[in-house]
DNA sequence: TTGTACGCGTTATCAT
DNA sequence: ATGATAACGCGTACAA
């Protein structure tokens, strides 16, 4: 306990043990030319001395961190934990160390955040933050980083691709709305929140004018109270409508809104949430959302990872189709 | 593009600036005692040549790696998530990267974390796992590495410990709640959730044991749907209760298999959820909960280890009091 | 099977 | 103000 000294090393192990720090070193990485005998010797030593091997010194000698670099905007969403779990799950697996770094939505910043992860050394890096451009990912890939994006386009040797699948179920969703047009289809547009929301709001765009339908764009903030405030207001004059909403926390806020505001869901107000999590179960009624299985990704994302840095043969460009589960939100 | 050349090193910047490593070292150091005309030439190469210093070697030169490790028990759930967020913009704004570490309910398992951890050579770790054994921990801080623990009780030079401050409101709640006993209270026990629980549970039972009062323990797992499924069998029989369940998932299952069941909430069914979250507010009565800002504690969590880090003189042990907020789901 | 010696990219301690 | 040179802890050809 009173065990405050500085590292034990190889060297003392070596040492102690009578034998080389090569032999230690074989012992450490389970090299099978070593006897019995010394690898005994060796590690009944390393566990008298406590001898950790320094993943430092191990990454400078070998070039490889065994880590994996993982860019998210923030930790704060619930779909973006799922995913990094299905990558701390996955990572553990396969050997790596997760290393976190966010991005804000400062341009310069995410620029900053890319050269951190350039020096940090990482194996690899995912970047879930589709807010970044194309340029600021090469940046990383140009220093031979293996990369996967995520909801990012991106043609290089060294930089895999993961896909959502939504605009062709939004289409087939508004669509189909479109034939029995029971009231108007609002998309709820917040800014900063990637490309793949944009992408969603196009496909919605897209489609309504293609059928020279109306729609309405409602821009709000991303957060709750932000917007539960917003369309308790909204919903002093407007008494019907089809939200389609970002996240799960925005779909309830109009849930509660319309709930509040004594309107009928799904009969006055339908809601759709678009990145559905559990939390899309806890409602009264259950939201109807669009499913995607963010655990799944977040261990694909690691797995497509490592093929690439480990040069094997794949597919760089995964798309995980999105699935509308249809709940008592809409008719 | 095509540049998938090797990483760039502080010689290759040496040699085309014409100077010498040491003196390129102390550019990127910021040295001050370089001259402005050298600085600026070194620093075009830099830029020329796109360096950037390896984290690993710099690490291995300084013996730091300005780098922390965090453990948690899976990063699934959204108080954690906070939490993880606030560790993550402390640590940004301090200058540190934080490494991800996992544990399963496993001990042999955790024991292994624990020395990844080591061999990590992080500069210090944060514990979020209070299924560990002080021993467990000791591990990590007899390799003098400085370590805080959230809600594991430890002293020792370089360890630090944050506490949820939890006996005391519980006890209030439930001394309160004995005056005027409506209906029996339940107290859901859910396995590997860690001491914390456990603490509470003791807290609750004690109170009642001193006031001889009845009480009940029931044992949900730790998921959304099991537990509303069990609870819809429970409301078959059982029409009435006071139940504290762990988290805001956990009270929304009990909610919703309550109102799913008839019941009225909080006439006859009332609900605390003991670590709450912004879902306490979304749902239709709004779970009255136990309030403690995970942000703020993740972020705390971080300054007093870089205190700790750093040597400075600081009080080790940081308690943070949770709040009882009262909403629609209790009397 | 084991040991020697060099390299990994950087910092830091000397000189100059 | 700048330049050699020795660490830092480990892996690995190469030699023995």
């Amino acid at each position: 306990m009173e065990n405050l000294k500085n590292r034990v090393t190889i060297y003392e192990v070596a040492k102690m043990s009578g034998v080389s720090l090569a032999t230690v070193s074989r012992v450490i990485n389970n090299s099978d030319i070593v006897s019995q005998k010394t690898k005994d010797k060796v590690n009944d030593v390393i566990k008298k001395l406590g001898y950790k091997p320094s993943a430092l010194a191990q990454g400078l000698a070998t070039s490889k961190s065994t880590t994996i670099g993982v860019v998210i905007p923030s930790a704060n969403y619930v779909y973006i934990s799922n995913m990094l779990n299905g990558m701390t799950d996955k990572a553990k697996e396969l050997g790596y160390d997760l290393r976190l770094f966010t991005t804000s939505h400062d341009r310069g910043e995410a620029l900053k955040v890319m050269e951190k992860v350039i020096t940090s050394h990482v194996d690899g890096a995912i970047i879930f933050d589709d807010e970044l451009e194309n340029e600021e990912l090469m940046k990383i890939a140009s220093y031979s980083v293996p990369l996967v994006a995520i909801n990012n386009d991106i043609e290089a040797t060294n930089v895999g691709c993961i896909h959502f699948g939504y605009e062709h179920n939004i289409k087939n969703i508004v669509a189909d709305y479109i034939k029995n047009p029971h009231k108007e289809m609002y998309f709820i547009h917040s800014n900063n929140c990637g490309r793949l929301l944009e992408r969603i709001e196009k496909a919605f765009v897209d489609t309504h004018v293609k059928n020279n339908t109306n729609y309405g764009i409602l821009s709000s903030d991303d957060s709750y109270t932000k917007t539960y405030n917003d369309f308790m207001k909204f919903f002093e004059s407007t008494k019907k409508g089809y939200f389609l909403a970002y996240r799960d926390s925005l779909a309830m806020a109009i849930l509660n809104a319309a709930l509040d505001s004594n309107l009928k869901v799904p009969e006055d107000v339908e809601i759709l949430s678009l990145i559905g999590t559990k939390y899309a179960l806890m409602t009264r009624p259950q939201i109807s959302s669009m499913h995607i299985d963010l655990y799944q990704i977040g261990a694909s994302a690691v797995e497509l990872l490592t093929k690439i840095m480990n040069k094997e043969e794949t597919d760089k460009h995964i798309t995980f189709a999105s699935e509308f589960v249809k709940r008592g939100s809409t008719l």
